[in-house]
DNA sequence: CTGTTAGCGCCTTCAA
DNA sequence: TTGAAGGCGCTAACAG
C-alpha cells in the first residue's frame, strides 16, 4: 500500500483523509506541542500508526513559517582559520553537531564574510534571513556583530571566546591553566621559563600570557615572551618554528623550560628544537595546552593540559537552547577546568639549582 | 525613518504598501526569477530602493515552502570520525562552505546516525524533512542510503568516496598516486618497500594497497602490507604506531622504504621509528599521502603527495548545483591528479643494491 | 474531544 | 505593465 516513490511527499492533509479526521487533529497529534493531550488515545494511536506506515515526515519549511522557529542553530566561524586551527575546531563541530542532533536541532555552518568587508557588519545569509533560532559563536567576534545579533534578538552563546563574563560564554579557564603550568614547571625546579605562542590577538593568548607574566614576576623571575612582535606572526608554522627557535637560541641564557600557549605551537617547535640538538626533556622541558592528537605521538610525547571539549559543547548547546526557549532568562557563563596530561616532555632542569653562574651549556649549533 | 529594532521583520506586504504597488509586483522584482523582466525600470528601482532602505530580507522558510527549494545543501559525515581524520575533513568543510556561500547556498551539517542502528537506514532529520536541495557525501556511504536518496530524488555528489564511476564522484586518483609513489621509491633504488595504513575498510585504502601490490609483483618483488589483520586496527594511533613498528622490526629483512596509505599513518610511525633508532632517510625512506600540515613540521619533513582540496571542493559543489538545477542531466565523475611534495624523508637505500646478502643492519632495540 | 477557520510570507497563474 | 487571488503545509485560536 505504500508508494514506491515518494514523488509527492505525504502531508498532514493526506493523513487526515486516511484517518477520517481533520488536519488540525493530525497536527495536534504529530506536533509535540502540549495541546496534543486533548486527543483520545485511540485517535492518537491511529494517526501515529498511519503516519508511520506512510512514512510521513513534516515539512520543515511550513512548520518554521508557521511556528516562527527553525529548530536550527548556526555555527559562526571566522573565515581566517588555517588548517591547524580548524583541526581543533572540527572536533568541536563534531561534538556540537552531536549534541544538537540529540536535541532535534540542525546545525548550519556560517562562515564569516571575508575580511575585506570589515568595518560594516555583513551578516551571513542565514542570519539575515532568520533561518536559525540562535547562534553559536566559535572564536572571538566583533562587537558590531554582537550588537546586530542583539538588535535582531537572536540568542547567542560564545564558545572559546574568552570574552569575559559580560557575555554568555563557555570558556576554558585560561588564567588557571597557565598558572598551573607554571606551578608545575616551577615545582620541577625551572626558573628560566619562556612563553611561546602565535595567536597574538586571540583573547586566550593574552590571558595566558598575562598569567605567565604575573607568575614570573611574583616569583622574582624575568618573564620572556618569544616572538611577541607582531611582524613575525604572519606566515606558516614552519617559518614560525624557525624564527622562534632562533630567537630562543640567541638568548644569552637559554631557557630550561618552555610553556606554550597551545599544543600547536609546541608541536611546531618540537622538531625544530630537536634539530638544534636539544634533548627533550633533558635539555629543555616543554608544556603545551589543548592536547591535540599529534601531541601523544611525539617521542617523548608532550605533557599538556586538556579541556573537556565534549562537556563544553554540551554546556554551550544547552545554554543556547535555554536562551532560545526563554529569551528573558539570564544564565551564568561557564569556565571549564583543565586536566593535566602528564607525559614525557618535562623533567627537572639539567643544571643544578644552586647558585652557579648560568653559563652557556654547549648546545650544538646554538 | 527606519525602525531601530527589527522586532517584526519587514515583509513584501510592507514594501508593497510603501511603494503603492501589489505584493505580486514586489515579488517579481525582488525574486531573481526571469518573470521580473515584465516590470518597468521605474517601478523596479523604486521597489529595490525601498527594500534596501528598510533592510528587507526575504523569509527563507516562506520562500522554500512556496518554491520547494531550500538554497541549502547538506554535508553528510559518518559519525565515526576521530580527531585525526576530522582534521583532514575540516579543511574540506572550509572549502565547501566557501564555495557554497559564493553560490548563495547554505551548508547544513548532517551527521550519520550512530552505528548501533545499522541495518535499517536512518536518515538524518534534514534529509527526511527535505530541508536541503542536495547532499554532499564525504567519505563512503552505504548502498542503502544511496538508494533512499535516489528514491527521494535528492541529488548527491560523493566526495573522496572512491566509489567508482557508477556514481557521481569527485575523487583523488588513488591508483595513480600509489603507482607514482612506488615509481619514485623504486627509482631511488628501493626494493624492500612495505605498505602501511590503518583505514582497512576505506575504499581508497584498498585501491592504494592494490596498486602497491600490483607494482611490487610487476617488478618481481614481494609485497608486504603491515598490520593487515583487522584485529589490530582498533585503538588509537599511538598503539597502532607501536604495533606497526614492532611488526616491521620483527621481519627477517628490514624494509628500506615505507609507502604510507596517508600522512596520518606516516606521522604516527615517524617518531616510533626514530625511537627505534631508524635514521630517516638514511636507514629508511618514508612517503606519505595527503600533505597534512604536521608533515611539514617533522624533521626531516615528510615527502608526500597532495591533492587539490580546493579544486575538489569547487568541482563537487558545481556538480551538485548543476545536478539540482537539472536532475536529468548526467555529469562525468572527476578524478583529481596528485602533486608530489618532495621534502626530506626519501633517499637511496643505505646498503648497496648489488647482490650482497641482506643481513640485519644493526638497528638498536630491533 | 474534535473540527473549522484563518493565516504565516512568498510566488505563480490568470485576468485586467 | 500591474493586480487579485489562491495556495504551498502547517498550526493556533476558537467553535462546536
Amino acid at each position: 500500500m505504500r508508494s514506491e516513490r515518494h514523488r509527492d511527499p505525504i502531508t498532514q492533509k493526506d493523513l487526515a483523509r486516511m484517518a477520517g479526521v481533520s488536519t488540525a487533529t493530525v497536527s495536534k497529534v504529530l506536533s509535540d506541542s502540549p495541546s496534543g493531550i486533548e486527543i483520545s488515545e485511540q485517535t492518537k494511536d491511529k494517526i501515529r500508526q498511519i503516519a508511520r506506515e506512510m512514512g510521513y515526515t513534516p515539512n520543515a519549511s511550513a512548520r518554521a513559517l508557521r511556528r516562527r522557529s527553525y529548530e536550527t542553530v548556526g555555527l559562526y566561524f571566522p573565515r581566517s582559520y588555517g588548517p591547524w586551527v580548524s583541526s581543533v575546531y572540527s572536533e568541536l563541530t563534531r561534538h556540537l553537531s552531536y549534541e544538537l542532533e540529540k536535541a532535534g536541532q540542525g546545525l548550519l555552518i556560517m562562515m564569516a564574510p571575508p575580511v575585506e568587508t570589515e568595518g560594516k557588519v555583513i551578516l551571513p545569509r542565514f542570519l539575515e534571513q532568520r533561518e536559525v533560532d540562535g547562534v553559536l559563536l566559535a572564536h572571538h567576534v566583533s562587537e558590531d556583530l554582537l550588537s546586530v545579533l542583539a538588535s535582531l534578538r537572536i540568542p547567542y552563546v560564545m564558545l572559546n571566546c574568552a570574552a569575559g563574563f559580560k557575555y554568555l560564554c563557555v570558556d576554558p579557564d585560561d588564567f588557571g591553566v597557565q598558572i598551573r603550568a607554571m606551578e608545575y614547571l616551577y615545582g620541577l625546579g625551572h626558573r628560566r621559563i619562556c612563553f611561546v605562542g602565535r595567536s597574538l590577538y586571540h583573547p586566550s593568548y593574552r590571558i595566558r600570557r598575562e598569567a605567565y607574566e604575573i607568575f614570573m614576576r611574583q616569583h622574582g623571575l624575568q618573564p620572556y615572551v618569544v616572538l611577541s612582535k607582531k611582524e613575525i606572526q604572519s606566515g606558516f608554522s614552519e617559518k614560525f618554528a624557525e624564527l622562534a627557535v632562533e630567537e630562543i637560541c640567541s638568548q644569552p641564557e637559554l631557557p630550561t623550560a618552555i610553556s606554550f600557549y597551545n599544543d600547536i605551537s609546541a608541536v611546531a617547535l618540537y622538531h625544530a628544537l630537536a634539530e638544534r640538538g636539544f634533548q627533550i626533556p633533558r635539555d629543555i622541558s616543554l608544556v603545551g595546552c589543548d592536547d591535540i592528537p599529534e601531541s601523544a605521538l611525539l617521542r617523548p610525547p608532550l605533557t599538556t593540559f586538556r579541556f573537556p571539549a565534549q562537556r563544553m559543547a554540551t554546556e554551550a548547546v544547552s545554554m543556547l537552547l535555554n536562551q532560545i526557549r526563554d529569551p528573558k532568562a539570564r544564565f551564568p557563563s561557564i569556565r571549564c577546568e583543565h586536566e593535566q596530561i602528564e607525559r614525557g616532555t618535562c623533567g627537572p632542569p639539567r643544571e643544578p639549582l644552586s647558585g652557579l653562574p648560568d653559563l652557556f651549556n654547549g648546545i650544538p649549533n646554538g
